[in-house]
RNA sequence: GGUCGCGUGGCCGAGUGGCUUAGGCACUGGUCUGCAAAACCAGGUACAGCGGUUCGAAUCCGCUCGCGACCUCCA
């Protein structure tokens, strides 16, 4: 920790250098999805790309409280039903679950892409108390009224005495007034930029609670106030979510916070950028969606073969959180190749012995390249920066396997700071893994070990038609043979 | 319509005032190989358009075109 964080704001709309309240350690609440259907790949992408955040606080040496909610009431849709009841009705189900069968499914798709879990996976439902206490300090504070049982945020007056509604988002509070929606209860409220905290449950809503205000669900962006105040305080270090949520939800999510106790929730507001796909918004309307499973198994129009979640990973490491990720078929097959090459190189560096007892300017070159791969991650998590970093390393890597650099020419101490910090780069910081480590085992690579040498019998007699023989059929099988100097390798192709 | 952001070579994708040839993939030539593959070496193509500021701009400003996000449920 003795190099300095530097994180993009957004209230800041600038790079500031991070600095926790506790030393050494980070509150961090990232708004999670809606468990109402599949997880959409969007969806995924965000995750991963806090997953990493999150792994390189970690790597750093905090001390990380990562907290993710699941919102399993509150979340409407344009007619006003919920969103968690209107599954229940399609899926013929108990809300709860819909809720528990989609995180169920979430939580696998998670651990497919290998992001660690959070610290804390709070429910909105499991926090109606602590959302009806916010809900009166809201109104106590004089920041939120009561009509016919639901509960709404005065926003005219928040923004008139704290002048703070609209910061995060850019918005004026003028011109939102002059919005104009056909919204439900619309005409209940004092203002149009005015949002409900807590709603009135009619007669046939599914999901109801007792409250002050008679029976009635809270308000969306009321659970991640009084969940991120209960577990990381008033006032916590990062606060993060796609940047679709900039508005309303985490506007609102600030007003309720100094609404109720007067002090802003987050120091550091983190957005991930939107996943396209061929340039475009991915849209279920227009057909321009893929599913995660798609994708795995090739089976969509709009790739060409499926791909291993970790070449998806990897794709997705490869632009940086606040850009738009365009997804092509081209894109993660070019991405595949280079997951591959990077994976084959961490093979290569184990294999490495250096010889040169002073430091050359090769040690020099690669001490250099490591350095800056952790100042690219210190610099906003810059991950695709920090890989190319890597990839320059393979080149060196290779070379020197290959003999086209000169092992007498690098020490054996970089050698070893190589081989400990790549792997660690690859597997914890980036969290990916060897795909084919997965499939492979001891007992193939037994088996492959006795081809090989089989094989290697029939080319010392220079019989070519059992050795290209052996080298075709495995190849149909997706096993790659590579005869290199130094014998043959053996691995899964791409 | 309003607010904000983006537009980089064949594709993906970093970079934000003066060589970063970023990097990956693809492509071309070469080395290696029995032939391949992999790897290695070498190579080309770029900063949407127009105008301005500047000694100097892909990088700052303006306009135009295109794209996206939000404004209404979204990661």
């Amino acid at each position: 920790m003795e190099r300095k964080l530097f994180v993009y704001n957004s209230l800041s709309r600038t790079k500031e250098e991070f600095k926790p309240i506790n030393e050494g350690k980070v509150g961090m609440y990232v708004c999670g999805p809606t468990v109402y259907s599949d997880v959409h790949l969007g969806n995924c992408l965000t995750f991963v790309r806090f997953d990493v955040i999150y792994r390189i606080l970690l790597h750093l040496g905090y001390k990380v409280r990562y907290v993710r909610n699941i919102t399993d009431v509150g979340h409407l849709l344009d007619d006003g039903e919920d969103r968690i009841s209107k599954g229940a009705r399609i899926d013929q189900l108990e809300p709860m679950e819909v809720v528990q069968k989609y995180a169920n499914g979430f939580h696998d798709m998670m651990d497919i892409f290998n992001a660690k879990r959070p610290n804390i996976e709070p429910r909105a439902t499991g926090h109606i108390i602590e959302q009806i206490e916010m809900v009166q300090q809201i109104i106590d504070n004089g920041y939120g009224y009561e009509v016919n049982g639901s509960v709404y945020f005065d926003t005219i007056k928040f923004a008139e005495e704290t002048g703070q509604y609209g910061k995060l988002s850019g918005r004026v509070i003028d011109e939102l007034q002059s919005e104009t929606r056909d919204l439900k209860n619309q005409s209940e409220k004092k203002n149009p930029s005015d949002f409900a905290i807590w709603m009135n449950a009619s007669p046939e809503h599914l999901m109801r609670w007792n409250s002050p205000w008679g029976e009635g669900f809270p308000g969306w962006h009321l659970e991640c106030s009084a969940m991120s105040t209960k577990y990381l305080g008033k006032t916590f270090d990062i606060h993060g979510g796609g940047n679709d949520l900039k508005f309303p939800h985490h506007e609102n999510e600030v007003a309720q916070n100094v609404g109720a106790c007067g002090c802003a929730p987050a120091n550091y507001w983190l957005h991930t950028n939107m996943l396209l796909m061929n340039g475009k918004k991915m849209s279920k309307s227009d057909g321009n969606t893929i599913s995660p499973s798609e994708l795995f198994s090739g089976d969509s129009p709009h790739v060409s073969k499926g791909f291993h979640p970790m070449v998806i990973r990897f794709f997705m490491l490869q632009s940086h959180y606040r850009s738009e990720l365009n997804l092509t078929d081209e894109g993660i097959l070019a991405a595949e190749k280079g997951y591959k090459r990077i994976m084959e190189c961490l093979k290569a560096v184990d294999k490495l012995n250096g010889k040169s007892d002073v430091e050359t300017a090769l040690d020099q070159e690669i001490n250099a390249l490591l350095d800056q791969a952790v100042e690219d991650l210190l610099d906003d998590f810059n991950t695709p920066k920090a890989l190319s970093r890597y990839f320059e390393l393979c080149n060196k890597i290779n070379g020197l396997k290959e003999g086209t650099l000169n092992l007498s020419e690098v020490s054996q101490s970089t050698i070893e700071r190589l081989q400990k910090t790549f792997p660690e780069f690859i597997f914890e910081v980036l969290g990916l893994k060897d795909a084919a480590e997965e499939e492979s085992g001891d007992v193939l690579d037994g088996v492959m070990q006795l081809v090989i040498d089989l094989r290697q019998g029939a080319r010392d007699e220079k019989n070519w038609g059992v050795s290209d023989k052996i080298r075709d059929d495995l190849a149909a099988l997706d096993i790659q043979i590579k005869d290199g100097k130094d014998g043959t390798e053996w691995g899964f192709k791409s």
